[in-house]
RNA sequence: GGGCGCAUAGCUCAGCUGGGAGAGCAUCUGCCUUACAAGCAGAGGGUCACAGGUUCGAGCCCUGUUGCGCCCACCA
């Protein structure tokens, strides 16, 4: 920095030399064998599109936040870094491009090819957002980086597979289970996502057999009807008593199927009958289950119907639906159709309905997991902040059901199951092949995949070299903080912490720190299809990396939402630009090189007070930082740098810095530039980048700011007496300032100044603070008011009156009723303080000092009120 | 049906374990004062959703009510 440099700060000009210079000098990579306590983040991996979005943004800052913090605390920081997860929106994304761009599906590449192409466009999507994240000031080391299909961590999630699959923990079986046509997979039920659809309810005649009669059914999804092995009632149900046992003849099909009696039914919902679609309907499953039903799958994994169908074979399930609702109305099957709202579930990656079916799958018993989960957040080992998320988490857990952890995709961990297809021989094992115990031969390996988030469940170890017992494992395990939004408590948060605890017998982090979402500034959720989306990277171009991440850590608290506005980052950008302004004045009056405090005996009253707000905001910082409150913390260096270091100490020691001669010139440098540069310590954490280009062109010690060692408090910097005298002097000249904006005098106006005081001494000292700042010309100061003219305009404050003779200026009239108001105002707040302390339940049960606190006001209003009279009677006499 | 959150200035939101209501933006007034007009100095503006309760004292704790939002479960 230097004279000529520009007013406004340009973060352009800064931001990727600066970074550059972190990476080169190894600023971010962790130390080899460092005998510092160690501070692990876990990092969720960015999505797929190869596009940062805010909710990254958030994350990555957050978790920037706290790693550039505990790195300058004197911990060794480290990140687990990530990419990307194996999965369902990895091959979702490939085969839409390869679908547009090549005109191709994955069954025209075969396995392996499309395997090949997921894995060049993860590299090439993977190293495009690891950019992006650079833009945003991580100081991740990406070196690091881990990707879930790595070798290492492919092995972890073999290891952890055969583990559950030989404790019994994983099974196979045929149960129904939600299945997403669109992307042909199987998925569990964290995946499906229910939104309230305008539905319908359709009532269909069902004939009994040899019979004239019917029974009456309601159904949501007609198509269903082509599985159905059975009509179900209330057991209780009078009305259908003799029906039980009969047969019925399944409309459009001609099947039979019985009347049946189950305690599911509900007697008093719809007509009391149910149809029961054992493949197609969870609940109807069970039913099927207890009564042996037949189990009769009519969909295709496309989910058309398939040869059950008859003719329908062939058309999508709501083509199906249609025609077999006309095909019913003409034969008089049906008897009514009624509006019915009602929730569809829907596949969370790509929003096709999702149908439930019964499917040969893998799953995992959750029971015996679930409990070991449950116990470590309620014992504490595991913290979330804010704390109600342990609620969720509980609630969730408590009710969890197993786990369906077999896709039918391709891309993702292959399931190290393997089949003999000549004797049906099936084994695990963490071996690529397998041979057939029985008959030797080549077995064939499960062709499913893992869901994503079984890998990514055990990322807190994986990543560190699990199974093996490797040194980072010791050293980072378990992990100090996950930074994540509520959102993925159920995909990810809750399924590390299983994990953790059955394969590493230890919780996989202490906190879960959860933030919430970024809307738009109407609230709305940013979202692609609506388009309100704003770009980060877009956002950084225009304002700054600091402005964004300023922005994002400000203003919220932990695992509410926030909005997103412009004008809120044009805040976060006019803050970077106040201390960049601040910084280049102090620059240009700096002659000294060194950093240090003078002793106290040399520290002027302004210095020690700006000391004292110092010293107190580096421990409120550091504290809350270590809480997690972090928007708490910025505000408070808002706060600090804004209204106490710029408006105020830098208006209070230009007289000293302008008279170079002067024998406190020195030590205001002094002060100026420690305090500033340690309060750019405490604010590199949010804003990186201005904080090390102002930092490096102050004196400093150490080559960068990232390094650098985080301030402590210090007893030796505690003035709270000078301070408070200082802020009686404030209080003065705020109020002088007051009068003379009421009056409408411009500063350029400058009035003579008579201060009556007792504490001479201290606005004495004070009186150039009234030229320079409150647009005194002369000050005098004296402890009675002899000599002043009658007529002079009062400013009451406490400790002091202090007169400025307007002459013509001065209107009498306002004058009294400005001083009456004044008078009005000390009654009324001298009856309150009086009011309380005659009150014998606050004397004798308030704190001390809260007593004390009020005495004190009462005298000093008791005090002010005196003057306002005399001030009042004088002006009265006057008019 | 179960759980959770929110309701504070015109707008967006802070307010930590209960001790006289805050910020940013917007509005109004006056200032190009030798760091900053993306700024400075001032001003106006709030029954802290409503009703009870606990307490010497409640925006904060308890109970209930209303409105909005989210999550989970789900009756065809």
């Amino acid at each position: 920095m230097s004279n000529e440099i520009n007013k406004t700060y340009n973060p352009k000009e800064v931001e990727d030399r600066l970074y550059q210079g972190w990476v080169e000098k190894g600023y971010f990579t962790p130390e080899e064998d460092s005998k510092k306590e160690p501070f692990t983040i876990v990092i969720p991996p960015p999505n797929v599109t190869g596009q940062l979005h805010m909710g990254h943004a958030l994350d990555e800052t957050l978790q920037d936040i706290l790693i550039r913090y505990k790195r300058m605390a004197g911990y060794n920081a480290l990140w687990i870094p990530g990419t990307d997860h194996a999965g369902i929106a990895t091959q979702i994304k490939v085969e839409e491009v390869l679908r547009k761009e090549e005109g191709k599906t994955r069954y025209d590449l075969g396995r392996e090819k499309f395997i090949e192409k997921v894995w060049d466009w993860k590299k090439l999507y993977g190293s495009r957002i690891i950019n992006q994240l650079k833009k945003l000031g991580s100081s991740c080391d990406w070196t690091r980086e881990r990707f879930t299909m790595d070798e290492g961590c492919s092995k972890a999630v073999k290891e952890v597979f055969v583990s559950l699959y030989e404790k019994g923990l994983i099974y196979q079986g045929n149960r129904i289970i939600n299945w997403c046509p669109r992307c042909i997979t199987a998925l569990s039920d964290a995946e499906v996502e229910y939104t309230e659809q305008a539905g319908h309810f359709w009532h269909i005649k069902y004939p009994i057999k040899d019979s004239d009669g019917f029974v009456e059914i309601a159904t949501t999804r007609p198509e269903t009807l082509l599985g159905d092995t059975a009509v179900a009632v209330n057991p209780e149900d009078e009305r259908y008593q003799d029906l039980v046992g009969k047969m019925l003849i399944l409309p459009l099909v001609g099947r039979e199927i019985p009347v049946i009696a189950d305690d599911y039914v509900d007697k008093e919902f719809g007509t009391g009958c149910v149809k029961i679609t054992p493949a197609h309907d969870p609940n109807d499953f069970e039913v099927g289950q207890r009564h042996n039903l037949e189990i009769i799958k009519v969909m295709n994994d496309d989910a058309t119907i398939n040869h059950y169908g008859g003719k329908y074979e062939g058309l999508d399930r709501f083509e199906a639906r249609k025609q077999m609702v006309a095909d019913l109305e003409e034969l008089g099957l049906l008897v009514k159709v009624k509006d019915h709202a009602h929730n569809v579930g829907q596949c969370y990656r790509c929003g096709t309905t999702v149908e439930p079916i019964t499917s040969d799958q893998w799953f995992v018993k959750m029971q015996p997991l679930a409990d070991k989960a449950l116990e470590v957040v309620k014992d504490g080992r595991v913290q979330f902040v804010p704390d109600r998320f342990s609620k969720t988490y509980t609630n969730w857990m408590e009710n969890v059901h197993d786990w369906c952890i077999s896709r039918q995709l391709w891309w993702g961990h292959r399931i190290p199951a393997f089949y003999c297809d000549d004797c049906g021989e099936m084994v695990v094992t963490k071996e690529d092949s397998a041979n057939c115990p029985k008959c030797g031969k080549e077995m064939r390996q499960d062709p499913d995949t893992l869901d994503t988030w079984f890998s990514s469940a055990l990322w807190p170890f994986s990543t560190l070299g699990w199974p093996d017992d490797t040194k980072d494992l010791k050293t980072f395990y378990p992990t100090s903080v996950l930074v994540t939004g509520y959102d993925i408590i159920f995909f990810w948060v809750a399924r590390m912490i299983f994990s953790g605890m059955e394969h590493m017998d230890k919780e996989p982090f202490k906190h879960v720190l959860i933030h919430g979402l970024v809307r738009d500034a109407q609230g709305r959720k940013m979202s692609k299809s609506l388009g309100n989306g704003v770009d980060p990277l877009e956002v950084i171009e225009e304002y700054g990396a600091d402005a964004l991440r300023f922005t994002l850590a400000t203003g919220n608290s932990p695992g509410n939402d926030m909005r997103y506005s412009t004008e809120r980052v044009t805040a976060s950008r006019n803050f970077a630009n106040k201390i960049w302004n601040a910084s280049r004045f102090v620059q240009m009056n700096l002659t000294i090189d060194e950093l240090k405090v003078p002793e106290a005996s040399e520290l002027a009253l302004e210095d020690k007070w700006i000391l004292d707000k110092y010293n107190r905001l580096v421990a409120e910082v550091t504290d809350n930082l270590e809480k997690f409150e972090l928007g708490v913390a910025v505000s408070k260096l808002y706060d600090f740098i804004w209204d106490e270091f710029c408006d105020w100490y830098i208006e209070l020691v230009k007289p000293r810095l302008y008279d170079t001669e002067g024998a406190s010139n020195k030590t205001a440098q002094y002060v100026l530039s420690y305090v500033l540069s340690n309060t750019l310590k405490l604010l590199h954490p949010f804003m990186p980048f201005i904080t090390e280009e102002i930092w490096l062109s102050l004196p400093h010690v150490g080559e960068s700011i990232v390094i650098s060692e985080w301030p402590k408090a210090c007893d030796c910097l505690a003035f709270p007496e000078e301070a408070a005298q200082m802020e009686t002097v404030m209080e003065a000249l705020k109020a002088v300032r007051n009068k003379r904006a009421e009056m409408n005098i411009p500063p350029s106006k400058k009035a003579s100044m008579f201060i009556v005081t007792e504490q001479k001494e201290l606005f004495t000292a004070a009186s150039v603070f009234f030229q320079k700042l409150a647009s005194a010309a002369n000050v005098t100061v004296q402890a009675d008011k002899t000599g002043i003219e009658e007529n002079a305009v009062a400013v009451i404050v406490g400790g002091a009156q202090i007169f400025m003779p307007m002459g013509e200026l001065v209107d009498f009239e306002k004058e009294i009723a400005r001083l009456e108001d004044e008078k009005k105002h000390l009654l009324s707040e001298i009856k309150r303080v009086e009011g309380k302390l005659s009150n014998k339940g606050f004397v004798d049960k308030a704190p001390a000092h809260v007593v004390e606190e009020e005495c004190a006001k009462g005298e000093k209003y008791r005090e002010m009120l005196d003057k306002v009279e005399e001030s009042l009677a004088a002006f009265k006499k006057e008019a």
